[in-house]
RNA sequence: CGCGGGGUAGAGCAGUUGGUAGCUCGUCGGGCUCAUAACCCGGAGGUCGUGUGGUUCAAGUCCCACCCCCGCAA
């Protein structure tokens, strides 16, 4: 089978690499351009792309999809499929349909629910206790296609989203694996997507700030949504603070964003009476470090606030 | 050349107007205790990111170059 796998970021790579093992013939890979990041805007190319090169495979970068350069280097690779896993661009429909099968997404969530661009991290943020992948037939919506495999996972209570993101990943190979042969076989039939939908729409900054009136359960997921990127944050003596990890803890008649312990964890009143235990953070310009270490060269005492 | 913080004992930090380093945790030994993550006493452990650089009688502390880490912004 001749196929085209469009992805950009870490979690297309494990079905990338499933792809090569299951020993299909990638003909061309597309992803998004090098793009500045991080201190000094280095130019810095998409994981995928890292992935295919060292595979000697074809890179692609368009800026765009919709101006026919693209589509006239998609009916050269003469693919008999198309692959989409995270790609980040809505593609047109003479790309999704060139290939005689077609394009298969893999989505990181159980369809139709959280669909779009994070679904791991809302799902946690919204205190999911199970999420899953689903491939399917895709169309021109975004994450609207006919449903063709899935598989499920429960999301234990402490999982942050960095984790939940590693296990998705891998499922997703496995799921876009058994679909790909499947559809070899001729044997798959695509299911409409119906019942309840909601959208997982990209994550902003303004999700960061911890609001400590809140109940415990929230903030906890809050914290764990946002592990461990972009972060929930806190202020502390007038820095902020990166929270990565925290856990639930008892009870406490503390007022909201008071720290009511400070051993060996940081425990701080939320505004249902519960405490969260911070067990992993970091200050502004310092290293992330657990709450035992930041406590060691700190001096934070019980009584204090966060804000 | 996007803006900014930082690299000092295993870990986290302090180090004032330049005079060869200190705190907390951990660790090792001893003591107290029914017991302990608690407490007491004592010890080990650092060529202060690199340059055999510059200034100086003298630099962790000032200047220069380079390496690395991190926050913001993208």
């Amino acid at each position: 089978m001749r196929i085209v796998f469009m992805g950009t970021p870490d979690f297309s790579v494990p079905c990338l690499r499933r792809l090569l093992q299951d020993g299909h013939e990638v003909v061309g890979v597309f992803t998004q351009p090098d793009k500045p990041k991080g201190r000094g805007y280095a130019l810095t190319p998409p994981p995928v792309k890292t992935e295919a090169l060292q595979h000697g495979l074809s890179v692609f970068q368009p800026k765009s999809m919709r101006d026919g350069e693209a589509l006239g280097i998609l009916k050269e690779l003469r693919p008999d499929l198309n692959i989409v896993v995270a790609y980040g661009k809505i593609l047109p429909a003479d790309i999704l349909n060139l290939p005689m099968y077609g394009s298969v997404n893999i989505h990181a969530s159980l369809l139709p629910k959280y669909r779009g661009s994070a679904p791991i991290q809302w799902c946690i943020l919204n205190g999911e206790t199970k999420t899953g992948v689903t491939s399917m037939q895709m169309d021109e919506g975004v994450d609207t296609g006919d449903m063709l495999l899935h598989a499920e996972t429960p999301i234990p209570i402490d999982m942050t989203s960095g984790e939940l993101h590693d296990v998705l990943s891998e499922m997703g190979a496995q799921v876009l694996s058994d679909t790909v042969r499947a559809i070899e076989a001729g044997k798959l039939q695509a299911i409409p997507q119906t019942g309840e939908t909601c959208y997982a729409p990209m994550l902003t900054k303004t999700l960061c700030p911890i609001d400590f009136t809140k109940s415990a359960l929230q903030v906890h997921n809050q914290v764990r949504g946002l592990s461990p990127w972009p972060a929930a944050t806190a202020e502390l003596a007038g820095k902020r603070v990166k929270i990565f990890k925290t856990a639930l803890g008892g009870e406490t008649s503390a007022a909201p964003g008071q720290i009511v312990a400070c051993s060996d964890t940081i425990d701080v009143a939320c505004g249902d009476g519960h405490t969260v235990c911070i067990s992993e953070l970091q200050l502004e310009g310092k290293k992330r470090m657990s709450a035992h270490d930041f406590l060691t060269g700190h001096s934070v005492t019980a009584g204090e606030y966060f804000q």
